[in-house]
RNA sequence: GACCCGUUCGUCCAGCGGUUAGGACUCCGCCCUUUCACGGCGGCAACACGGGUUCGAAUCCCGUACGGGUCGCCA
């Protein structure tokens, strides 16, 4: 069993942020391994020292560890095949060549470059999502390695994946076209080469591909923004895989179970920001209470907000339906700070547009101020005398009493936001809009 | 330009010879709700085009168009 034992990998190169298209790859060889139950191997490509960034490799391990994608090899952790960084195996790529060399199949340039001969022959790729694909072969011999000795990435990934006991390259669409160069060159080592799968590229919505400078690009961003890992890995599991039945949610060990090649499809899927959004929305509503809390209260403390960690208590379950990133929280309870509040302009549109809006609010501060204490049922009492007066249902008089309160059209329980409120506030923002709307 | 891959609602997916072409996001309506959400119900909306094959094609074949990719001493 040990020898036919899957093992998977990703292979980003500290060139940037991790992003999306690259962590969908990496997820997508990480899935396959863990639904295998076999090994996923993480390698560093750093042979072009002229394109890494400094903290390149820092910010790719951190976006792996974020979306919850531990692998089994690889820097900091390790293995029996390392070094897992290009830049530290230039022997094994320099043994290789020799046997090349030695077969023959390799021939020198008058600057030093070094080329494979290739075949030139048709190769087959019999790949696991596109199918059997013949490629003829007649373009020029590639360059394998560098006047300076630095090798070229086809004769590097190779021998890496060789060395490495690599089974299933799980890469994007775009290396479909190299791949035969990939294969000549395990012949050439006298190696049979893995199982190929080429799975779809992540396009922006406008079609084009998507590259790490776009928006929503960065894994990073969605760490910084509090979206949920689980959240991100779902979104991303679905774009270009499916369960083939109609689930759209499914807790990872689901995925894992039933990721397969079968479910993997061919054609490129544009990123869609807002049904990620919605994803998040419906794993941060899953959530247990005190889960939530953790991320809620997170969210709101990286926003530095004076609002009292009692009120926090009161108004953050209120809000689990209400937001689908916790980092919409700030923003919507931001209401709570301080006497005054920002009015939402639709908000206030909608109120002027209402004839009676000025009786209503005149009647509810006037109820307000005969309340001889402001709990939740005596502020409930009040704004039911309120529409008394006015021959009113108490439904009509909830939007102005809640824009009032909170500036805002929508939002948590409008009695709790009353009680935290409290009545000195709650009768000054009354008679703050009701001045506005009067002028 | 050559070669390769792809093409089902605006978007993500289902469909793998016979379906009123299904689900999800978005948007709109209704219900629930004292309000706001959630939830429920309903609606708008698609087989790129042209030829075949077949009793029958979204499904198979061939072309065309469009999109993407590769052809680096980038990875």
């Amino acid at each position: 069993m040990s020898s036919s034992t899957v093992r998977t990998r990703f292979a980003p190169s500290p060139t940037g942020y991790l992003h999306v298209g690259g962590a969908r790859t990496a997820l997508f060889n990480w899935l396959y391994a863990r639904h295998c139950g076999g090994s996923f191997v993480l390698r560093i490509e750093d042979t072009d020292k002229t394109r890494n960034i400094d903290d390149g490799i820092e910010a790719i391990l951190k976006g792996m560890r974020w979306l919850g994608m531990e692998w089994d090899e690889g820097p900091e952790i390790g293995g029996d095949r390392g070094p897992y960084f290009q830049s530290q195996r230039q022997d094994l790529y320099d043994k290789h060549l020799e046997t090349l060399q030695s077969k023959d199949l390799v021939y020198t340039e008058e600057n030093g470059a070094v080329r494979f001969k290739s075949p030139g022959k048709p190769v087959v790729v019999d790949d696991q999502v596109c199918g059997r694909v013949e490629f003829t072969r007649d373009e020029p011999d590639m360059t394998i390695r560098r006047p300076d000795g630095s090798y070229i990435f086809h004769f590097v990934n190779v021998t890496d994946d060789l060395e490495m006991g690599i089974t299933h390259v799980i890469r994007g669409e775009d290396h479909l076209s190299n791949t035969p160069k990939h294969i000549e060159l395990f012949e050439a080592l006298g190696e049979a080469p893995p199982t190929y799968a080429h799975i779809p590229l992540i396009l922006n919505p406008d079609g084009s591909k998507m590259s790490k400078r776009d928006l929503g690009a960065s894994v990073t961003d969605y760490a910084d923004k509090a979206y949920l890992p689980e959240a991100v890995v779902n979104y991303l599991a679905l774009l270009g895989w499916s369960p083939k039945d109609d689930t759209e949610l499914l807790p990872l060990t689901e995925i894992i179970e039933r990721f397969d090649f079968p479910g993997i499809n061919k054609s490129n899927a544009s990123f869609d920001l807002v049904k990620l959004n919605w994803v998040n929305g419906q794993r941060l509503m899953a959530l247990d209470e005190s889960t939530y809390w953790k991320h809620a209260s997170a969210a709101v403390k990286a926003a530095d907000m004076d609002i009292s960690e009692e009120s926090l208590r009161k108004i953050l379950p209120l809000m689990q339906t209400k937001v689908s990133i916790a980092s919409e929280l700030p923003e919507k309870i931001a209401f709570l700070q301080g006497n005054h509040c920002d009015l939402d302009s639709k908000a206030l549109e909608k109120l002027a547009k209402d004839a009676q809006s000025t009786d209503k609010l005149e009647a509810l501060i006037k109820a307000f101020e005969d309340t001889t204490s402001w709990e939740e049922v005596t502020i409930d009492a009040a704004i039911e005398a309120a529409a008394g007066s006015l021959e009113q249902k108490k439904g009509k008089l909830m939007f102005p009493t809640r824009v009032a309160a909170s500036g805002q059209a929508g939002g948590p329980d409008l009695l709790t936001v009353l009680v935290l409120l409290g009545k000195e506030r709650v009768l000054l923002r009354f008679r703050e809009l009701l001045a506005q709307l009067g002028s």
